[in-house]
DNA sequence: ATTTAATAATGACAAGTGTAGAGATGAGTT
DNA sequence: AACTCATCTCTACACTTGTCATTATTAAAT
Protein backbone atom coordinates (compact mmCIF):
# COMPACT_ATOMS: atom_id res chain seq x y z
CA UNK A 1 0.00 0.00 0.00
CA UNK A 2 1.43 3.73 -1.03
CA UNK A 3 0.17 6.69 0.73
CA UNK A 4 0.27 9.58 0.10
CA UNK A 5 2.34 12.78 2.33
CA UNK A 6 -1.17 14.16 3.24
CA UNK A 7 -2.71 10.46 3.36
CA UNK A 8 -0.18 9.73 6.06
CA UNK A 9 -0.82 13.17 8.12
CA UNK A 10 -4.32 11.97 8.41
CA UNK A 11 -3.79 8.20 9.21
CA UNK A 12 -1.05 9.18 11.99
CA UNK A 13 -3.55 11.40 13.55
CA UNK A 14 -6.40 8.54 13.16
CA UNK A 15 -3.80 6.30 14.98
CA UNK A 16 -3.13 8.63 17.66
CA UNK A 17 -6.82 8.95 18.18
CA UNK A 18 -8.12 5.41 17.94
CA UNK A 19 -10.91 6.91 15.67
CA UNK A 20 -12.09 10.02 14.71
CA UNK A 21 -14.28 11.92 12.13
CA UNK A 22 -14.37 14.02 8.94
CA UNK A 23 -15.19 17.23 10.84
CA UNK A 24 -12.76 16.31 13.69
CA UNK A 25 -10.07 15.71 11.69
CA UNK A 26 -10.79 18.74 9.28
CA UNK A 27 -10.74 20.90 13.04
CA UNK A 28 -6.96 19.28 13.83
CA UNK A 29 -5.78 19.80 10.87
CA UNK A 30 -6.62 23.47 10.61
CA UNK A 31 -4.41 24.10 13.49
CA UNK A 32 -1.72 23.75 10.69
CA UNK A 33 -2.61 24.34 7.55
CA UNK A 34 -5.63 26.16 6.10
CA UNK A 35 -7.75 23.42 4.12
CA UNK A 36 -11.03 23.24 3.63
CA UNK A 37 -13.43 20.46 4.81
CA UNK A 38 -13.66 19.24 1.61
CA UNK A 39 -10.28 18.79 0.85
CA UNK A 40 -9.90 16.75 3.96
CA UNK A 41 -13.01 14.47 3.17
CA UNK A 42 -11.12 14.01 -0.06
CA UNK A 43 -8.14 12.42 1.80
CA UNK A 44 -10.45 10.23 4.04
CA UNK A 45 -12.25 9.05 1.07
CA UNK A 46 -9.18 7.67 -0.74
CA UNK A 47 -7.69 6.17 3.09
CA UNK A 48 -10.85 4.01 2.95
CA UNK A 49 -10.74 3.46 -0.82
CA UNK A 50 -7.73 2.14 0.11
CA UNK A 51 -8.95 0.11 2.57
CA UNK A 52 -6.36 2.03 5.21
CA UNK A 53 -9.31 3.30 7.48
CA UNK A 54 -12.68 1.86 8.04
CA UNK A 55 -16.80 2.85 8.94
CA UNK A 56 -17.19 1.64 12.79
CA UNK A 57 -20.21 3.39 13.36
CA UNK A 58 -22.24 6.91 13.22
CA UNK A 59 -22.83 9.66 15.41
CA UNK A 60 -26.63 11.32 13.81
CA UNK A 61 -25.03 11.61 10.20
CA UNK A 62 -21.56 12.07 11.30
CA UNK A 63 -19.08 8.77 10.48
CA UNK A 64 -16.62 7.88 12.93
CA UNK A 65 -13.74 6.37 11.25
CA UNK A 66 -10.77 3.75 12.62
CA UNK A 67 -7.23 2.94 11.13
CA UNK A 68 -7.44 -0.81 9.71
CA UNK A 69 -4.14 -1.46 9.13
CA UNK A 70 -1.26 -1.14 11.80
CA UNK A 71 1.26 1.61 12.16
CA UNK A 72 3.88 -0.43 11.98
CA UNK A 73 3.08 -2.84 8.71
CA UNK A 74 3.17 0.56 7.14
CA UNK A 75 6.19 2.21 8.71
CA UNK A 76 8.18 -0.53 8.11
CA UNK A 77 8.72 -0.44 4.20
CA UNK A 78 9.07 3.60 4.60
CA UNK A 79 12.07 3.49 7.08
CA UNK A 80 13.67 0.87 4.79
CA UNK A 81 12.79 2.86 1.70
CA UNK A 82 14.16 6.57 3.49
CA UNK A 83 17.06 5.24 4.50
CA UNK A 84 18.21 3.88 1.73
CA UNK A 85 16.90 6.55 -0.75
CA UNK A 86 17.60 9.57 1.50
CA UNK A 87 20.19 8.56 4.03
CA UNK A 88 22.04 6.02 0.75
CA UNK A 89 25.03 4.97 2.75
CA UNK A 90 25.35 8.15 4.86
CA UNK A 91 23.07 7.26 8.03
CA UNK A 92 25.23 9.58 10.18
CA UNK A 93 22.73 13.22 9.64
CA UNK A 94 19.83 10.79 10.60
CA UNK A 95 21.21 9.77 13.51
CA UNK A 96 22.39 12.72 14.25
CA UNK A 97 18.67 14.03 13.82
CA UNK A 98 17.15 11.12 15.94
CA UNK A 99 19.29 11.80 19.19
CA UNK A 100 19.41 15.42 18.96
CA UNK A 101 15.78 16.45 18.25
CA UNK A 102 14.00 13.56 18.91
CA UNK A 103 12.77 12.89 22.67
CA UNK A 104 13.87 9.27 23.37
CA UNK A 105 12.79 7.77 26.39
CA UNK A 106 14.87 6.31 28.99
CA UNK A 107 13.73 2.97 27.85
CA UNK A 108 15.28 3.78 24.24
CA UNK A 109 18.49 5.42 25.64
CA UNK A 110 18.57 1.92 27.45
CA UNK A 111 18.31 0.24 24.36
CA UNK A 112 20.73 1.70 22.30
CA UNK A 113 23.19 1.17 25.01
CA UNK A 114 22.32 -2.24 25.49
CA UNK A 115 22.89 -2.93 21.57
CA UNK A 116 26.58 -0.69 21.68
CA UNK A 117 28.01 -2.82 24.24
CA UNK A 118 27.40 -5.91 22.61
CA UNK A 119 28.75 -4.02 19.51
CA UNK A 120 32.17 -3.94 21.06
CA UNK B 1 13.22 22.10 -3.59
CA UNK B 2 11.23 19.80 -3.69
CA UNK B 3 12.52 15.59 -5.39
CA UNK B 4 10.38 12.77 -6.69
CA UNK B 5 11.35 9.68 -5.73
CA UNK B 6 12.51 8.48 -8.34
CA UNK B 7 14.60 11.99 -8.83
CA UNK B 8 16.07 10.96 -5.52
CA UNK B 9 17.28 8.13 -6.45
CA UNK B 10 19.31 9.49 -9.22
CA UNK B 11 20.84 12.49 -7.16
CA UNK B 12 21.71 9.84 -4.97
CA UNK B 13 23.86 8.17 -7.79
CA UNK B 14 25.37 11.08 -8.47
CA UNK B 15 26.06 12.02 -5.01
CA UNK B 16 27.88 8.72 -5.21
CA UNK B 17 29.72 8.28 -8.34
CA UNK B 18 30.79 12.60 -7.66
CA UNK B 19 29.38 12.69 -12.03
CA UNK B 20 28.53 10.79 -14.39
CA UNK B 21 26.39 10.17 -17.87
CA UNK B 22 22.63 9.31 -18.69
CA UNK B 23 23.76 6.05 -20.38
CA UNK B 24 25.90 5.57 -17.12
CA UNK B 25 23.26 5.96 -15.08
CA UNK B 26 21.22 4.11 -16.74
CA UNK B 27 23.16 1.06 -16.90
CA UNK B 28 23.30 1.46 -12.82
CA UNK B 29 19.66 2.05 -12.60
CA UNK B 30 18.35 -1.04 -14.82
CA UNK B 31 20.42 -3.26 -12.14
CA UNK B 32 17.26 -2.88 -9.86
CA UNK B 33 15.03 -1.52 -12.23
CA UNK B 34 13.63 -2.43 -15.82
CA UNK B 35 13.16 1.55 -17.26
CA UNK B 36 14.75 2.50 -20.46
CA UNK B 37 16.85 5.18 -21.08
CA UNK B 38 14.64 7.79 -22.07
CA UNK B 39 13.08 7.39 -18.96
CA UNK B 40 16.08 7.57 -17.58
CA UNK B 41 17.01 10.78 -19.15
CA UNK B 42 13.89 12.40 -18.31
CA UNK B 43 14.42 12.08 -14.64
CA UNK B 44 17.81 14.06 -15.24
CA UNK B 45 16.58 16.64 -17.04
CA UNK B 46 13.52 17.48 -14.66
CA UNK B 47 16.92 17.48 -12.07
CA UNK B 48 18.84 19.67 -14.28
CA UNK B 49 15.73 22.10 -14.66
CA UNK B 50 15.49 22.45 -10.95
CA UNK B 51 19.00 23.07 -10.38
CA UNK B 52 19.38 19.87 -8.92
CA UNK B 53 22.68 18.88 -10.81
CA UNK B 54 24.46 20.53 -13.74
CA UNK B 55 26.50 20.05 -16.76
CA UNK B 56 30.38 20.28 -16.12
CA UNK B 57 31.65 18.64 -19.64
CA UNK B 58 30.79 16.58 -22.88
CA UNK B 59 32.52 13.20 -24.22
CA UNK B 60 31.64 13.59 -27.45
CA UNK B 61 28.20 14.11 -27.67
CA UNK B 62 28.13 12.99 -24.19
CA UNK B 63 26.75 15.28 -21.32
CA UNK B 64 28.71 14.79 -18.27
CA UNK B 65 26.66 15.96 -15.00
CA UNK B 66 27.38 16.40 -11.83
CA UNK B 67 25.45 17.26 -8.26
CA UNK B 68 24.52 21.64 -7.86
CA UNK B 69 23.35 20.84 -4.77
CA UNK B 70 24.96 19.09 -1.56
CA UNK B 71 23.31 16.15 0.02
CA UNK B 72 23.09 17.61 2.97
CA UNK B 73 21.02 20.28 1.78
CA UNK B 74 18.74 17.86 0.90
CA UNK B 75 18.56 15.81 3.21
CA UNK B 76 17.98 17.78 6.79
CA UNK B 77 14.52 19.32 5.66
CA UNK B 78 13.29 15.42 4.45
CA UNK B 79 14.45 13.90 7.61
CA UNK B 80 12.53 16.02 9.86
CA UNK B 81 9.33 16.06 7.71
CA UNK B 82 9.97 12.03 7.44
CA UNK B 83 10.11 11.70 11.13
CA UNK B 84 7.25 13.95 12.27
CA UNK B 85 5.20 12.50 9.60
CA UNK B 86 6.12 8.41 9.72
CA UNK B 87 7.51 7.67 13.31
CA UNK B 88 5.29 10.49 14.48
CA UNK B 89 6.29 10.32 17.99
CA UNK B 90 7.36 7.05 18.05
CA UNK B 91 10.95 6.63 16.56
CA UNK B 92 11.58 3.70 18.30
CA UNK B 93 11.30 1.93 14.92
CA UNK B 94 13.43 3.40 13.33
CA UNK B 95 16.08 3.47 15.51
CA UNK B 96 15.69 -0.15 15.75
CA UNK B 97 16.36 -0.58 12.06
CA UNK B 98 19.21 2.21 11.82
CA UNK B 99 20.94 -0.07 14.75
CA UNK B 100 20.07 -3.42 12.84
CA UNK B 101 20.18 -3.10 9.19
CA UNK B 102 22.32 0.06 8.40
CA UNK B 103 25.79 -0.33 8.46
CA UNK B 104 26.92 1.80 11.01
CA UNK B 105 31.00 2.85 10.58
CA UNK B 106 33.03 2.15 13.81
CA UNK B 107 32.96 5.75 13.65
CA UNK B 108 29.29 6.32 13.80
CA UNK B 109 29.57 4.17 16.75
CA UNK B 110 31.47 5.63 18.85
CA UNK B 111 29.95 8.98 18.21
CA UNK B 112 26.63 7.39 19.39
CA UNK B 113 28.91 6.20 22.45
CA UNK B 114 30.14 9.75 23.63
CA UNK B 115 25.99 10.79 23.30
CA UNK B 116 24.81 8.55 25.25
CA UNK B 117 27.85 9.21 27.60
CA UNK B 118 26.53 12.61 28.14
CA UNK B 119 22.77 12.04 28.76
CA UNK B 120 23.93 9.43 31.53
C1' DA C 1 -44.03 19.65 9.22
C1' DT C 2 -40.65 23.01 7.67
C1' DT C 3 -36.55 24.94 7.79
C1' DT C 4 -31.72 25.01 8.55
C1' DA C 5 -27.25 23.99 9.27
C1' DA C 6 -23.98 20.31 9.17
C1' DT C 7 -22.17 16.52 6.88
C1' DA C 8 -21.59 13.50 3.02
C1' DA C 9 -21.09 12.46 -1.98
C1' DT C 10 -19.68 13.64 -6.41
C1' DG C 11 -17.13 15.76 -9.88
C1' DA C 12 -13.43 18.54 -11.33
C1' DC C 13 -8.90 20.56 -12.30
C1' DA C 14 -3.95 21.87 -12.37
C1' DA C 15 0.45 20.30 -11.22
C1' DG C 16 3.64 16.67 -10.58
C1' DT C 17 5.28 11.85 -11.62
C1' DG C 18 6.66 7.64 -13.98
C1' DT C 19 6.97 6.04 -18.25
C1' DA C 20 8.34 5.92 -23.00
C1' DG C 21 8.24 6.60 -28.36
C1' DA C 22 9.87 9.36 -32.31
C1' DG C 23 12.79 12.13 -34.40
C1' DA C 24 17.16 15.02 -34.59
C1' DT C 25 22.02 15.14 -34.36
C1' DG C 26 26.63 14.41 -34.57
C1' DA C 27 31.13 11.48 -33.47
C1' DG C 28 33.38 7.90 -35.05
C1' DT C 29 33.80 4.25 -38.79
C1' DT C 30 34.25 2.77 -43.36
C1' DA D 1 31.94 11.99 -47.92
C1' DA D 2 28.51 8.92 -46.46
C1' DC D 3 26.70 6.14 -43.01
C1' DT D 4 25.41 4.33 -38.66
C1' DC D 5 24.62 4.00 -34.01
C1' DA D 6 24.57 6.17 -29.66
C1' DT D 7 22.86 9.94 -27.43
C1' DC D 8 20.08 13.92 -27.04
C1' DT D 9 15.68 16.55 -27.46
C1' DC D 10 10.92 16.87 -27.73
C1' DT D 11 6.42 15.41 -27.04
C1' DA D 12 2.99 12.73 -24.93
C1' DC D 13 0.03 10.23 -21.84
C1' DA D 14 -2.10 8.03 -17.91
C1' DC D 15 -2.00 8.17 -13.01
C1' DT D 16 -1.53 10.37 -8.54
C1' DT D 17 -1.96 14.29 -5.52
C1' DG D 18 -3.59 18.44 -3.39
C1' DT D 19 -7.14 21.31 -3.71
C1' DC D 20 -11.88 22.68 -3.81
C1' DA D 21 -17.00 23.86 -5.36
C1' DT D 22 -21.33 22.11 -5.89
C1' DT D 23 -24.97 19.39 -4.85
C1' DA D 24 -27.48 16.03 -2.14
C1' DT D 25 -29.04 14.51 2.25
C1' DT D 26 -30.59 14.34 6.79
C1' DA D 27 -30.53 15.26 12.04
C1' DA D 28 -31.85 18.75 14.80
C1' DA D 29 -34.19 23.04 15.75
C1' DT D 30 -38.22 25.70 15.21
Amino acid sequence: MKLSEFELEVINLMWELKESTAPALHQEICKTKNVTYSTVKTIIDRLEKKSAIKRIKNYGRTIVYAPAIEQSSLQKPLIKTFISKVCAGNPRLLLNHLLEDEKLSDDDLAYLQSVLDKRK
